[in-house]
DNA sequence: AACTTCCCCAACCGCCGTTAT
DNA sequence: AATAACGGCGGTTGGGGAAGT
């Protein structure tokens, strides 16, 4: 016997949501959380089934999503991730903060899909993907181990809002997390002469004594810091192999001036 | 201006794994 | 151990706006 369908469809109302609607799923999850996404919309008062109201909010309403469009970099790293774990959106999705797995889902089809090569999208579907999701996770797992910058599971916090590691830029709209793939964000910047640690000290002692002391350092931090923060990466990566630091996945402002003041050194350690 | 085609993306569907009974 | 309920995921659809003719 067949599963029963998540809900009745009598009665329950389809389609777009209603900016009423947002409200009282918003003010009902805010009050009440959302411990049982069945019994939420009864509760709540909305004529929805409970997979709409949880999409709904995972999707569109959650307080973190991110709005705009995504960035140059958020493409970059989708795509390396994608080529990584394939079509696995909510794996790719919880390494890019504040990004759903729909929405990357819909970046990919519409746009990213058709940069790959012919015969690379032909057979761009699952290159890692094991058809058991059991053991897909551990292959996830096992990739966090390898790679303990990068998270794979959704429920570990991410950066909030507040925190400074998602930097965000004056138009909203260029931020990423350092959470994102360090790695492959070093192996394209290796690929990208302008972004060799080197080139990348643009950002003097004045911009950091004036970020360090601001208190919204949000608002003074712009596409040059996200910028500088990217072209650090391959000294982030040799910071944490070579401290074995636990590897908070929200580095602060303090951290990379740690990195920026130790960039020589580290700099050094990467050619070895 | 009217019509058609294309594109984007929010939302739905159905399946799977986990948990509760 | 078997079954049902639930949450989560990836695939797909279709409405609406933009672009093209």
């Amino acid at each position: 016997m067949g599963r029963a369908p998540c809900c009745e469809k009598m009665g329950l109302k389809r389609g777009p949501w209603t900016p009423e609607e947002d409200q009282i799923l918003i003010h009902y999850i805010n009050t009440y959380g959302h411990a049982n996404w069945r019994a939420l919309p009864k509760q709540a008062g909305l004529l929805r089934c409970g997979k709409s109201c949880r999409l709904r909010w995972i999707n569109y309403l959650r307080p973190d999503i991110k709005r705009g469009n995504i960035t140059k970099e958020e493409e970059d790293a989708i795509i390396n991730l994608h080529e990584m774990l394939g079509n696995r959106w909510s794996a790719i999705a919880a390494r890019l903060p504040g990004r759903t797995d729909n929405e990357i889902k819909n970046v990919w089809h519409t746009h990213l899909k058709k940069r790959l090569p012919e015969n690379q999208q032909k057979q761009s579907h699952n290159p890692k993907r094991s058809s058991n999701k059991k053991q897909s996770k551990m292959e996830d797992a096992e990739q966090e181990q390898q790679d303990p910058i990068q998270t794979t599971n959704t429920d570990r916090p991410q950066c909030s809002s507040s925190d400074t590691s998602s930097f965000t830029t004056s138009d909203n709209n260029s931020s990423i997390s350092n959470a994102t793939t360090n790695h492959d964000m070093s192996e394209n910047n290796n690929n990208n002469n302008a972004d060799t640690p080197e080139n990348n000290l643009a950002l003097d002692e004045d911009f950091w004594s004036e970020v360090l002391s601001s208190d919204n350092s949000d608002e003074i931090i712009g596409a040059d810091y996200d910028q500088f923060r990217l072209s650090l990466s391959p000294l982030v990566t040799q910071e944490e192999g070579v401290l074995s630091s636990s590897s908070t996945m929200c580095h602060d402002m303090d951290f990379w001036y740690n990195i920026y003041s130790r960039a020589e050194e580290l700099t050094e350690l990467l050619e070895l």
